[in-house]
DNA sequence: GTCATTGCAAAGGATTTGCAGTTCC
DNA sequence: GGAACTGCAAATCCTTTGCAATGAC
């Protein structure tokens, strides 16, 4: 279903959140989007409609977002935060050329067994597999890459 | 195996890099440590012996390690850098009361089959499953927490 | 009317960069 | 001797905080 202002709308106020144009918007471009923004891409993409929208309450709507449970931050490595509005059990692909990530829908990640060797006191609520490698277009350049004589890298922006 | 210094020295050569005694005192402090630490971490411990230690070489030298393929970069979350010199394949537990994290050796994780639903040309190189929860003593704070008549958070630090 | 939300500016913390001096090979 | 390494300081980047003005309910 496609989610309409209305839906958006009511899902904040079940949420006890207050409904402003700059948070329907920066939500509906989270929800819309498989691509696990930063703050600062969607500062961009919602920007244009929103002129006046400043990228700290990007910051701040997503803050509120993730503890009304709405958006989940999704953090590869340990650089800008990623934040992503599949709240459904998922896990990732990272593609380690262009950073790009992806969602893993298959079932079968969700039923890995506990982990052994853990101590006993120690309780497990949830886990996460990222996966890491490389999509097509990377893998094209990194064989160009390798093949070229210079060894030099393709210009990569 | 204790790790001697003329172990790691013949490994830094082995891997092209000048032996320096803080670069030997950084790894080996790493290598010594399951605690994943940080940057700082690092130079907490080996400063007492290395007054004239500088933050940044370690930074540095954490940078140079990870290059030459001797230290992995463990980043739970987007925050602070964390650092790893167990090279062999293995797994995370990562406690949501203290942030610490432990290794899980589990051999059945690494064996997971290639997820389904990926575009075709993407090439998965390796995976790691990140596993949270809560630690023993985490587990009784959160437990008298919730009980508590006054809501209040125990006194953290 | 009240309180959450917004925008602007400034602060904060982790990491990187520039550069001169030093050390290893 | 030359290149890599170190230390110091400053810069950079992402994110948070303070505060006054605005807007939703």
């Amino acid at each position: 279903m496609p989610l309409t202002l209305e839906n958006i709308q009511q899902k904040f106020r079940e949420c006890g959140l207050k409904s402003t144009p700059q948070r329907t918007a920066i939500y509906q471009a989270l929800v819309q989007s498989t691509a696990h923004p930063t703050a600062e891409d969607l500062f961009a993409q919602v920007s244009p409609t929103y002129p006046m929208l400043s990228l700290n309450t990007v910051y701040y709507t997503l803050s509120v977002l993730r503890t009304a449970g709405l958006v989940l931050e999704v953090n590869i490595g340990h650089d800008r935060a990623r934040f992503d509005a599949n709240l459904s059990p998922h896990h990732h692909v990272i593609c380690q050329g262009c950073q790009n990530i992806l969602d893993v829908m298959d079932p079968r990640l969700n039923r890995l067994a506990s982990p052994s060797g853990l101590p006993d006191d120690f309780e497990i609520s949830s886990y996460q597999v990222a996966f890491r490698g490389y999509c097509g277009a990377c893998r094209k350049s990194k064989i160009s890459m390798t093949t070229s004589p210079s060894g030099k890298r393709p210009v990569s922006s």
